[in-house]
DNA sequence: TATTTTACATACGTGCTGTACGTATGATAA
DNA sequence: TTATCATACGTACAGCACGTATGTAAAATA
């Protein structure tokens, strides 16, 4: 019985469904491909036709999620047109996205340890560094920030925003642990501005 | 024949050196115990009478790496005794202790999903950030910074030396871009300040 | 000297991954 | 219309690596 284009693709994105539920409660260490495929109602032959092994699972799980973080990003910054507005409510997007539906452990926890440095880094550069990057580069040229190195001033805002990220779902109150964390994260963009 | 107390230990130190070795090269995933255990010259029966499993072993040469760390910080810090110079000094040690010999793989890679993020955030806060917290509490005593939440900007800071030291880690040039790195903390730091 | 404890080695069971192979069904071309 | 191929699975098996149970010799202890 050959299920036709759109059934395929409702398998695939079941077995993506489940396996992001799995991955973000258990981690993905303590989950089994049969689970995932189980839930899925299918064996994991299906699974195996589909995706390459597990890793290519949880990297398909994976992109999904970092695009999905990044639209969110992208449609929060977009709501301003001043410069400065649009980098502090990406930034502050990406506390929220990132908080949400325990996103940090695929995100922050399991990424680089299952996919490899390398490649989480090209995933990481690709979807999340990427806007903010071009943000502080589109600021700098306008002389809105000083004339420090861009890829450092990147690396260090993003990842302070991932530490965040995963101390703020540590915490019950995390709205408040959140606004503690944006006038941190103000202060260190302002440290940046030209003046 | 029993090894007298000098000589157990060595069989632990060895099990210890060649799981590091191997941890950083090949991460924790790609290594097996039987490897650690022929390096060592001993059988797997061994570490699993010195190690309660892979993750026990992981774990203490996890806090041997943090341990040393700390050290090499707290040493930096304490060839000044300005406040600013003992803060700058020890970020500066930070990065250059988490970058030699690939111990971020170890340290910020697979530590925390091999020892889950509770395990991991408490190994942490022990080693690793606390002499940053109280540094900065110090400081915000004495109203060198400004009253912003001390574990907000910890974090924050925190995260920022963790993405650089990996960031670094990744350019042949490390000493180039560790400048940058420096600058840009150091920004973020004055933006702390009280003026 | 008898007994327990330590420090290993050995042997085995088990879970989970990946792979090879089988099969049914829809698409395609002769 | 039929023969052939590709797709979308299921099934069965192999192997690796972990953990555990058990054995054993030597040292510590009583």
């Amino acid at each position: 019985m050959k299920k036709n284009k759109t059934e395929t693709e409702q398998t695939i994105q079941n077995l993506m469904e489940k396996a992001r539920q799995h991955f973000t409660e258990y981690g993905y260490a303590n989950v089994t491909l049969e689970e995932i495929a189980q839930e899925a109602n299918v064996t994991r032959g299906a699974l195996y036709h589909h995706f390459k092994n597990k890793k290519g699972l949880f990297l398909a799980v994976f992109e999904v999620v970092q695009k999905e973080i990044g639209e969110h990003v992208e449609a929060a910054a977009a709501q301003s047109n001043n410069s400065w507005q649009q980098l502090i409510n990406g930034c502050q997007a990406y506390l929220e996205g990132a908080v949400v539906s325990q996103n940090q452990r695929i995100l922050l926890i399991d990424g680089p340890a299952i996919l490899g440095w390398d490649t989480f880094r090209k995933m990481d550069e690709k979807y999340s560094m990427n806007s903010l990057r071009e943000q502080l580069q589109f600021m700098q040229e306008r002389e809105l920030i000083k004339p420090i190195s861009v890829e450092a001033m990147t690396h260090c805002l993003s990842g302070a925003m991932n530490e965040a990220v995963l101390w703020i779902s540590d915490h019950s109150d995390q709205k408040d642990v959140k606004e503690e964390v944006m006038i941190v994260l103000k202060h260190m963009l302002e440290s940046f501005r030209n003046r």
